[in-house]
Parts: structure tokens; C-alpha cells; sequence
DNA sequence: AAGTGGACCTGCTAGC
DNA sequence: TGCTAGCAGGTCCACT
């Protein structure tokens, strides 16, 4: 489910609420990716802090007199994070909870490759080596065409995998992985070290664009993602090519084609985008 | 080092 | 109606 967009907008959506709760109770459900590395019980009394994003990642600061450290969530392929009232009791998909004094904050997640990790900071394990491999946040100033080729170059993998991989830059998934190339007009299938200086500088823009847009609309809700208060978004109704295969390019009225690059789908337009 | 493919897990849909 | 195959928003890891 959740890239970039997604993951920000649940962070708004419940970022100031719930800053400076005290925690009451936490909840495991069935296993995660990964252990969360301590008690439950040990996050009782725990003071909640500002919410951050790194990536695609979330940190939950939690301060207690005896230990300072928080909760790196991930919410995987189909999880979503809600802070309500609380009162519901779990159902079988819901695998953590965080009862505070101002609410609930529930991580529901089907496929269980969302992750809830304790970590003393984001600096330390095992939060450091979950995010040491990340790439420039598309919304910090020095990404650009430049930083992009530079991070392309010497690298023969398709541009939309070298895209995808996060390490040059975070937050495009698939569907903003796609839309971005065909906003740039660049073959996904192009080799990374093969994308010019300007056309690396149209992409650059392009990948701000489309998580920008994404944002604006309150992500992209394709079949299950809500913000922490229940809201859809609403991006899938501007997509250009994702989940468009075999209808007309927006722009030349080709039909959209889909193909596999590693072991996903890629849509693009063939007449639109170039190698 | 970079590239490739498998792994994790569940649910939904299309097709027979 | 029921079964099966294929697909899904992510990313880590082992292997070449």
C-alpha cells in the first residue's frame, strides 16, 4: 500500500494528537517482520513525542524517567495505522496497539510485512541499520537532477528499478515510480547510467511532482489505504499510467502497456516515453 | 560491487 | 458455486 505519500499523510493525519500522550497499555498481535525488541509492558508510562518520517519509515519517540528511545513503524505492503477513541477490540488483522491517554493508535496489517521496532534512537540498532541504507528524501533541497545522475551512473540496472531501490532516492514505489518516468517521458527499461544529465533533471522533477501531487490528494487509495482518522485518498483518479494497461495514453492515445521488471509490473506509454 | 531472484503473508479477482 | 492461478502499494537477504 503505503509509499511516500501514504506514509506522510498517515503521519499528519495523527502527528499532533497524539503528541505527549502517556502510554497506558500495548498490544501485540500475530508477528510482524521483525521482533519488536522489548515487553509490551515495558512502553506503559512511556511519554510520546513528535512523530517523524524517514522514507517510507515512521519514529515514535517514547520517553520514560528509566529508558528514552521510541518505535520505528513500517507499515509494509497493506498497513495502515488509525487513532481513534479506541473501544474496539481487536479484529484479526490488527497486530498492534498503543493505548494512550488521548487515544488509540491501532496498526492493521493483512500481510504482517509491516514492522514495529524498538529502538533506544534512530541513530543506534536497530533503527540505524534499518535506515542506513536510504537514499535523499525527495523533498530536501539538494535532491536534484545532479544528485540523480550521480547516483545513476555506473549502474546498468533499468532506471525504474534504480528508481524503486530507494538508495539514491526514498519514497517512489511503484505506482510514483511509474508515473514520474512517464511524466519525464523515459523508458522504464533504459538503462540507469543512460539517462542524461537534463532528462535526470526532468525525472528529478518529475519524482517531486508526483509525490507532491500525491500528497495534495491525500495519497493514493487503491484498494485499502486510509489516514489514521479513515480518510481515502484520492491520486489513483490522477494516475496516467498505473493499473492503465491496454487503455489510451492520456497524452497520444496509445494503449499503456505493462510489463515485468523484477518480478513487478511496470506501466508506461511506449510512444510517450523514450529511450 | 552490482545484478538477480526468492522470501516473507494474506486476500482478492479473473478464469475455468 | 468452487477451485486455482495470478496479482497486489515493500524490502531484506543469499547467491552469482
Amino acid at each position: 500500500m503505503p509509499e511516500l505519500p501514504e506514509v506522510e499523510v498517515t503521519r499528519r493525519s495523527f502527528a499532533d494528537a497524539i503528541e505527549g500522550a502517556t502510554v497506558l497499555q500495548a498490544r501485540l498481535g500475530k508477528p510482524l517482520r521483525w521482533p519488536i525488541g522489548l515487553p509490551c509492558d515495558s512502553l506503559i508510562g512511556g511519554r510520546i513525542g513528535a512523530v517523524t518520517r524517514r522514507g517510507k519509515y515512521l519514529w515514535l519517540p517514547i520517553s520514560k524517567p528509566e529508558a528514552t528511545g521510541g518505535l520505528l513503524l513500517h507499515l509494509g505492503m497493506s498497513g495502515s495505522l488509525a487513532f481513534t477513541a479506541g473501544g474496539n477490540s481487536p479484529g484479526p488483522h490488527d497486530h498492534f496497539d498503543l493505548q494512550t491517554d488521548r487515544g488509540l493508535l491501532r496498526l492493521t496489517d493483512p500481510r504482517r510485512f509491516g514492522a514495529v521496532v524498538w529502538s533506544k534512537a534512530l541513530t543506534v540498532a536497530p533503527a540505524a541499520k534499518l535506515l542506513a541504507g536510504l537514499g535523499i528524501e525527495p523533498f530536501d533541497p539538494r535532491f536534484d537532477g545532479t544528485h540523480l545522475h550521480a547516483g545513476f551512473s555506473g549502474r546498468r540496472v533499468a532506471v525504474k528499478l534504480a528508481l524503486l531501490a530507494g538508495n539514491i532516492v526514498v519514497g517512489a514505489g511503484n505506482i510514483y515510480a511509474c508515473e514520474a518516468l512517464f511524466l519525464a517521458g523515459i523508458d522504464p527499461r533504459l538503462p540507469a547510467a543512460r539517462v542524461s544529465r537534463p532528462r535526470a533533471e526532468r525525472l528529478a522533477q518529475a519524482v517531486r511532482g508526483v509525490l507532491g501531487d500525491a500528497l495534495a490528494a491525500g495519497g493514493t487509495t487503491l484498494r485499502d489505504f486510509r489516514d489514521a482518522h479513515g480518510v481515502a485518498g484520492s491520486f489513483q483518479m490522477q494516475a496516467r499510467v498505473y493499473g492503465r494497461e491496454g487503455q489510451p495514453c492520456l497524452v497520444c492515445s496509445k494503449p499503456i502497456k505493462r510489463i515485468t521488471q523484477g518480478q513487478r509490473s511496470t506501466f508506461f506509454c511506449s510512444s510517450c516515453q523514450k529511450k
